[in-house]
DNA sequence: ACCTGAACACCGTTCAAGT
DNA sequence: ACCTGAACACCGTTCAAGT
């Protein structure tokens, strides 16, 4: 009764400063995403933690698509670059692409939207490649072979990304098993050794990838 | 007035014969996305297209995940895997690698659904595997290590199907360049030397893969 | 410029009633 | 067993009204 509550209702009109921003809408979508993962990441739930109406984002965001935009950009800086201005070029990708894959499991829904997404005015990801191209450049990759080789790269890690958040039993053949013989048996052994499925798989395709793009530009 | 219409509204209640299938579902699914993209595969088109209404497909899918499931089975049935029944190894990896790519490709909103997706009666799916890995172990690999060359290649694969929906001006640094010069000038002299840039990133990929893989063989 | 509150056009899914 | 029709609980987004 009369008592000025801490969180009171705001009403309509111009704040006296503004609430929303780029940054603060971002963090308020990471922190939803940290307690109830991509499924509670909706316009009603974003407003509800900043304490606005739904309708508020849209002064800043033009849709959600564009928030999921920021973000990506944002996740990007989790993603650990460091080693190519130090170490040789097999191990500085190797390092990357293991922090990289890491980052993107934990934020598998963002990967459909990578694909489809230009990279303008995201300056945080544009950092990266220019450091990762500098990598390359100073491994003696010729220049118009960078590119599709960073794509390369990347292609796989998001592809394995994905696969981080398979049920660990994705390959159960079930009941057909018996029509499958050999791909049944060969799951069994490929389980038996112990370790995540998903990590071997990981390493054997990193390793490759290095291997063989390395041979290529000995070639 | 009294006439019947050809195609007169069915009165509730059992129809004398099943209208529905998991086999027509799948085909008036995969008829809309051909017309109207994932977009326009809701569960209200499908009943439209089916002429039922949207209540009647729960009689036969739990759920538009499991119709997903469905159309994933089928769409893998376009893949061609064929070459491992008669080409060497490399050359047979090759073909089915681009066959793959290219029908999911045209079906990138299936790939994250697969990720999640066990093999568990999904015959077709089954097939193929069983196939592939036929033509590991025939070419020598060790039991244990033909499931995850495989998963590494498939995310290579899946990575490398969302990477062709991506607009080509993807890496446009647009006002940013001049902070970026780098990777600006990489973009440009990848893009420069003609050809579509997501298959020269593919191939550049695959090559690796083939030779790093069948090097780890050899060792 | 930037907020609220009410509304809109969807979406997937459930369920009683009917045969 | 399997359909219809009505309803439910959301969803992203728009827009007039307010400061």
């Amino acid at each position: 009764m009369g008592t000025v509550r801490p969180d009171a209702q705001r009403r309509a009109g111009r704040p006296p400063q503004g609430v929303l921003s780029r940054t603060r809408i971002t963090g308020a979508a990471l922190e939803l995403i940290d307690e109830a993962g991509y499924d509670g990441l909706t316009m009603s739930a974003l407003a509800r933690r900043l304490k606005v109406a739904p309708s508020a984002l849209y002064n800043h965001a033009a849709s959600k698509q564009e928030v999921l935009r920021w973000l990506q950009d944002h996740v990007m800086t989790m993603v650990d670059f460091s080693a190519f201005a130090t170490e040789p070029w097999a191990d500085a990708v190797r390092s990357w692409a293991w922090s990289y894959r890491g980052v993107f499991a934990r934020h598998a829904p963002l990967v459909p939207v990578i694909a489809v997404l230009p990279v303008t005015d995201a300056a945080d990801t544009l950092r990266m490649y220019e450091e990762v191209a500098r990598g390359f450049l100073a491994a003696g990759w010729p220049e118009d072979r960078v590119v599709p080789a960073i794509v390369a790269l990347e292609s796989f890690i998001y592809g394995s990304a994905l696969d981080v958040s398979a049920p660990s039993d994705i390959f159960d053949s079930g009941a057909l098993a018996g029509e499958f013989p050999l791909f049944t048996s060969a799951v069994r052994s490929s389980t038996g050794s112990g370790g995540n499925a998903a990590d071997a798989a990981f390493r054997a395709g990193l390793e490759g990838l290095i291997t063989g793009l390395d041979k290529q530009l000995a070639d």
